[in-house]
DNA sequence: GATAGGGCTTCCCATGATGGTAAGGTCAAG
DNA sequence: CTTGACCTTACCATCATGGGAAGCCCTATC
C-alpha cells in the first residue's frame, strides 16, 4: 500500500502522513525500492488511531502519549482515563470561555436595533468597554484569564 | 504616550501594537525625534477596542471591519449587528463541535474503569472507532464536518 | 559628565497542524 | 514510448502571539 492508498484507508492525508513520520510521531515507513512509501494494515491502524484522536480533539502531543500507552500490553487503564479526563477538562474549560463571549454579544446584538441609524450599543461597549483589566484596581491574577483568543484557528477548519 | 504606556493603558502589548501597526490595522503612530513611537489618548482607545474585540474572539480580519464602522459616523448599526451576529454563530457551532467532542470522551471514559489493568474502552475505540469517514462506502460531504480539530489553539493560550 | 539600568527600535525565529506549490522521479496503461 | 496520475523532497503560508538579539535612547544617580 502506498501513501496515497494509506491516506483514503485511515484518513490522514498524505501530507499529514509524512509530516508526522517526520516528526517522529509514527515510525519512518518502509520503502520500495524507487523510495516509494509503503504501508502495512498495522501502520494504516495506527494512522487511523491517530486520525480518531485528532477527531477528538487531542493535541499531537497527547496522541504520542496515547500512541504509547496503546502499544504497551502492561499499560493501566488509569493513565488513559486520566489523559481523556484532562482533555474533557480543557474542552469544558474552553466551551465555557466561548460561552461568556457568545453571551456577551448576544447582549449586546439584542440591545442593537440593527437598522440604518448610526447608534450602536456594540461599538459603543467595544469602545469604552473594561477592556484593560487594570483599569480601576492593580488586580493581578483574577483567575480568569480575561482573554479567549480562540483565534479563529478552531472555525477556519469548518468555514472553509 | 510611549508604547509601553500605551500598552498597558490598553492592554495590548507592545509587540502587538507594532504588528497591528504593520499590518495597517492601525495606523502608524507618530514619532519623536529619536524614532519612538507616540500615542494619543485617542490612539489608545482605538487600542482597547481592538483588545476587546479580540477577548470576543472576533479575528483580526473581523476587527478590520469593526474599526471602520466604529469610525464611520454615517453606519448602519445593521452592518455592527450582522458581523456580531457572525461572531455569535461561528462560537455556537465552535461550541457544539466541542460539546460533541467531550459527550464522546465522557461515554469512553465512563466506560473505562481507570484501575491497574490494560483493558481499556478508550484506547479501542480509537483503535476500532469509525475514522476513515469513507470507510464502508463512497461517501462523499456528510454535511458534518466529523473532523474538528479544534487544534488545542483555543487551549493554548489559556493552558500556558 | 559618566555610568547603569530600563525602555525603545528593528529583525529574525518559533509556535501547531495543515494546505499549497514547484521541480523532478516513477509507475501503469495505452 | 508517451501520457497522466502518483510519488518524492523542499519551501512557503497560515493566525496571533511571544522570545530574543543587537543596538540606540532616556533618566537617575554618583
Amino acid at each position: 500500500m502506498n501513501i496515497g492508498e494509506a491516506a483514503k484507508a485511515s484518513g490522514v492525508s498524505a501530507k499529514m502522513i509524512r509530516y508526522y513520520e517526520s516528526t517522529g510521531l509514527i515510525p519512518a515507513a518502509g520503502r520500495t525500492g524507487s523510495g516509494y512509501r509503503v504501508y502495512s494494515d498495522t501502520e494504516v491502524q495506527m494512522l487511523r488511531f491517530i486520525r480518531r484522536s485528532r477527531d477528538l480533539g487531542f493535541p499531537v502531543e497527547k496522541i504520542e502519549e496515547l500512541l504509547a500507552l496503546w502499544r504497551d500490553r502492561s499499560r493501566q487503564s488509569s493513565d488513559v482515563k486520566r489523559l481523556a479526563q484532562e482533555q474533557i477538562n480543557g474542552l469544558e474549560r474552553k466551551i465555557s470561555e466561548m460561552q461568556a463571549m457568545m453571551e456577551t454579544l448576544q447582549h449586546l446584538a439584542d440591545a442593537c436595533c440593527g437598522d440604518h441609524r448610526p447608534d450602536c450599543p456594540i461599538l459603543t461597549d467595544l469602545g469604552n468597554g473594561p477592556s484593560p483589566v487594570n483599569k480601576t484596581g492593580p488586580a493581578k491574577k483574577t483567575g480568569l484569564p480575561s482573554s479567549v483568543r480562540v483565534t479563529s484557528a478552531a472555525l477556519r477548519h469548518t468555514a472553509t
